[in-house]
DNA sequence: AAGGTGCGCAACCGCACAGAT
DNA sequence: AATCTGTGCGGTTGCGCACCT
């Protein structure tokens, strides 16, 4: 199902993700946010690339991920939104809450593709049927009405069949607002999604970090790798704990905090 | 039971874009 | 204005499972 874990040539894993590498990465990004992924394995410990890092936690790790199967009104709507929008995958995500721009991708792929394209061949083999009736039977207007009205039931719902007038791509969330928003759903409720290792260890430091949860953008915005020591540090001495052990080094102090969690995980 | 094949999905790759320098 | 860096997106790959012969 997935790829088989092997190392590149830089020494950096590649392939199929441990419970062991989730758990370190969700444990890092739960607690100091993304404020740089590229930077971001090499202070969680993990031997990967931060691209990867970052479309792990995107795809699987984030606690609002909605996982199983695509109900009937999600199907539909990726297909109307795609009929109208094309391959945004991003965009059509960001309209269907829990679900992910490469679980859609997929989805699309394996199923709903197929699926419209069915309807299409019927439609049209439908439309075809009903030419060859109007023209030999122009009198039995009623037969080609009810063909008709299967036709419809049939194919793909487009912006003129529907009434649906076409959104504009300004409607919805930049990626730059999408990412704010799964930033901002990673609140207290959504903390219960987070599995039981994580949330105990984080049961303590959540309190601490109440704040800081309760001010998303500061993570994706205020964090970046010159500013993370000086952040934590203007959080009314919320780190001042960590920081002022470990001086001006935010390094240290991270990975000492990292080193706190593997302990108290193991 | 064993080998072949297709499918689903996690992950990778390359490119484009935005912001910083 | 040019270059660099980080991030996000869409296309593609490839592994593992399920089903078929």
């Amino acid at each position: 199902m997935v790829k088989a874990a092997l190392v590149d040539k830089n020494g950096l894993r590649k392939g199929a993700w441990s419970e062991e590498e989730d758990t370190k990465l969700r444990v890092y990004v739960q607690k100091f946010g993304h404020w740089n992924w590229r930077q971001l394995p090499k202070f969680a410990g993990l031997s990967r690339c931060g691209k990867s890092c970052r479309l792990r936690w995107m795809n699987y790790l984030r606690p609002d991920v909605k996982r199983g199967n695509f109900s009937e009104e999600e199907d539909n709507l990726i297909i109307q939104m795609h009929e109208e929008l094309g391959n945004k995958w991003c965009v059509i995500a960001g309209k269907l809450p829990g679900r992910t721009d490469n679980e859609i991708k997929n989805h699309w792929h394996t199923n709903l593709s197929k699926r419209v394209k069915q309807n299409q061949s019927v439609s049209s083999e439908l439309m075809n049927k009903e030419k060859s009736t109007e023209t030999s039977q122009t009198s039995q207007s009623e037969v080609s009405e009810t063909e008709k009205s299967e036709t419809e039931s049939v194919s793909v719902n487009t912006p003129s069949e529907s009434g649906h007038r076409p959104k504009t791509v300004e409607n919805f969330p930049s990626s730059h607002e999408i990412s704010c928003i799964e930033f901002s759903s990673m609140s207290n409720d959504s903390m219960s999604g987070v599995n039981g290792v994580a949330e105990e260890c984080f049961s303590s430091s959540m309190e601490i970090f109440q704040d800081f949860w309760n001010q998303p953008f500061l993570a994706d915005n205020n964090c970046n790798q010159d500013g993370y020591d000086s952040m934590f540090l203007t959080e009314e001495g919320l780190m001042s704990s960590y920081a002022s052990n470990y001086g001006d080094d935010g390094i240290d102090w991270i990975q000492q905090a990292m080193q706190e969690i593997e302990d108290s995980t193991s």
